[in-house]
Formats: structure tokens, C-alpha cells, sequence
DNA sequence: GCGACAG
DNA sequence: ATCTTGTCGC
């Protein structure tokens, strides 16, 4: 549940030999899925600077080098592929199919993420089993090597706050939200009795289990999955259909909601509506400006 | 060629 | 998420 893929992904770059390259789309499928290309790219730009770390044999799929913000040099990966014996034309490698290197030694992890959440999907409850007594929400900031959470627990005058700081081993891919941020609403939100808000999606996801269904599943909590933007499914008038299912509610442009777990897609959005109306939910507003005021304060340093 | 793509 | 990383499909 604390998966380091950051190492496995640069073990991955370290199998690539001498004179040949790959690309982020050929080490996104040896993680699992094609659709954590975007992260390995991202991934590959925090190492810039570890020699052990052969980074500029990766290139994206049309054969052009890329670009990092932060590189010292543009120019030193083009430099060193043609050391090895590549020729860039107009910024692209020629001919690199030929020597186009992708048969990794890999156990495919994100394979495995994939079947834990069909898995716990199963698992998953819709039918109402919740109490709006209690409310709290949760978010998590970030910078390039921590997170920084927030829970934020509605008391009668205002909110009562819970923080975690921790470093991250897992980045970003659409569809596997939960291996990056769950720690952090466990760590946060164990043992709490209530209903909990997560700034993600809930039942509206490729094996309906987003962070919100996941982590109401694996702590036994309520929850409701509210996020800015559609993961996946096609909207008829404010609804979201999934698989043919109905599986998300639009409030508005920037708040889609779903259901986690213990609670239905209609009572999610009743609630939402009863509290909040067509406003982004306040809690959700605070728990997020927390966040960023204990990044900005606790930022740590790079060492 | 341009938009998708939870955070 | 931050200010930045790629691929696929229309």
C-alpha cells in the first residue's frame, strides 16, 4: 500500500544498455499501463542530476528528445546520443526503431495495482449505511518529494485540524490516485466516525473504485468522492454515465460528485445539495488552503 | 493538429 | 498536484 515505484521506474532506465534507447511509452508499459507515460516523463525529470541514471536514452515516441524545465544543459542528452552512435535530425533520432530497446525484466506492478482494485472493488458498498453527524474532508498538497495532508473535522464553531507530512514514492496516473494519496487519509483519518468528503473521484472510475470508494472500503467509512474535473464517462444533462451506469452528478463545472462507499450516487448528491447547494463546498475550500499554507510552511528541504 | 487526462 | 512530464484517438 506504500509502493515505491519511483525506484522501480529508474531500475527500469538503468536496464536500458549502451547504444540503445526507449521510450516513455515502451517503460509505461513495462510498469503495467500505457497510461503512466506522462509520469514517467515526470519521473525521469527528478533524476537529472544521478549519473547512475541513463536518462537521456529515453525519448517520446515521434524519436524527439523532450524537454525538462529545470535541465542545465538542453543540449547534453542530444550530445550524448550522439556519442552513441545516434543521429538527431531536427531534434528527432533517426531510425531509432532499429534500436528501440523494450524487453524489460519487469513484474508489471501497476498489473497487480490493476487486480487489487477489481478486487476490493467488489467490495464496495452503494447502499446507504451512514450518519451525517459528523462531517470532515480531507486534501493533500504537493511538492516534488512530499506530500502534505489536511483533515479537516466540521465542530460546531469552525474546524478542527489533523496534519501529516510525508515524502511520496508514488506519482500521479490517472486511474491509480489511490496508491499515491491513500496513506495520507489513512494516516488522517483512521478511527474518525463520521462521514468523509476526498477531493477525488469515488464510484466514477475505469473499475469504479477512485480514492473515495478505496479509502471508504479499506477504513469502513462513508464516503463521497467530489472532484474538479471527469475522470471518465460521457454526461447527459448533469448526469455521468459510465459503462452505461449512472455514476456521477455535475453540481457545476468544477464539482462532480460520486459515490465512495456506504452511501448512494442519489443520497451523495443530496447531501452535497442539502449542505453545500451548487456552492464548492466549503469544508472542501478550507481543508484546501490548508494544505497549501502547511506546504508553504513546512516545506522541506531538498536533501 | 488539438483535446483528453481524478490529483 | 504544480507550472510540467507523453501518448493516443478523433
Amino acid at each position: 500500500m506504500n509502493y515505491d515505484l519511483y525506484s522501480y521506474f529508474y531500475g527500469l532506465v538503468r536496464q536500458i544498455p549502451d547504444g540503445k534507447v526507449t521510450t516513455y511509452g515502451a517503460l509505461a508499459r513495462a510498469l503495467g499501463d500505457i497510461v503512466a507515460s506522462r509520469a514517467c516523463g515526470y519521473m525521469l525529470s527528478l533524476s537529472r542530476d544521478n549519473d547512475q541514471i541513463p536518462d537521456y536514452r529515453v525519448v517520446r515516441s515521434d524519436g524527439s528528445v523532450g524537454k525538462y524545465s529545470h535541465e542545465p544543459n538542453p543540449d547534453e542528452r542530444a550530445r550524448k546520443l550522439n556519442s552513441e552512435g545516434f543521429s538527431l535530425v531536427n531534434g528527432k533520432i533517426q531510425d531509432f526503431e532499429k534500436h528501440l530497446f523494450d524487453e524489460f525484466k519487469t513484474e508489471y506492478p501497476l498489473d497487480a495495482m490493476r487486480e487489487e482494485q477489481s478486487r476490493l472493488s467488489e467490495k464496495v458498498s452503494l447502499d446507504d449505511d451512514f450518519s451525517a453527524e459528523s462531517v470532515a474532508a480531507i486534501d493533500v498538497s504537493y511538492d516534488d518529494r512530499y506530500g502534505y495532508g489536511v483533515m479537516a473535522i466540521r465542530k460546531d464553531s469552525g474546524y478542527e485540524y489533523r496534519t501529516v507530512v510525508q515524502g511520496v514514492r508514488f506519482p500521479y496516473i490517472p486511474g491509480y490516485l489511490a496508491y499515491r494519496e491513500f496513506s495520507f487519509i489513512q494516516a488522517l483519518a483512521s478511527g474518525f466516525d463520521g462521514l468523509l468528503l476526498i477531493d477525488a473521484s469515488g464510484y466514477l472510475h475505469p473499475r469504479r473504485i477512485g480514492l473515495a470508494s478505496f479509502a471508504g472500503e479499506v477504513m469502513d467509512m462513508p464516503t463521497i468522492g467530489i472532484s474538479k474535473s471527469i475522470l471518465i464517462g460521457r454526461s447527459e444533462g448533469n448526469w455521468i454515465y459510465n459503462n452505461g451506469e449512472r455514476s456521477g452528478y455535475i453540481v457545476s463545472k468544477k464539482e462532480i460528485v460520486s459515490p465512495g462507499h456506504r452511501i448512494s450516487l442519489d443520497s451523495s448528491v443530496k447531501f452535497i445539495k442539502d449542505h453545500y447547494g451548487d456552492r464548492y463546498p466549503e469544508i472542501l475550500k478550507d481543508v484546501h488552503n490548508q494544505t497549501v499554507k502547511l506546504r508553504i510552511s513546512a516545506s522541506k528541504p531538498l536533501s
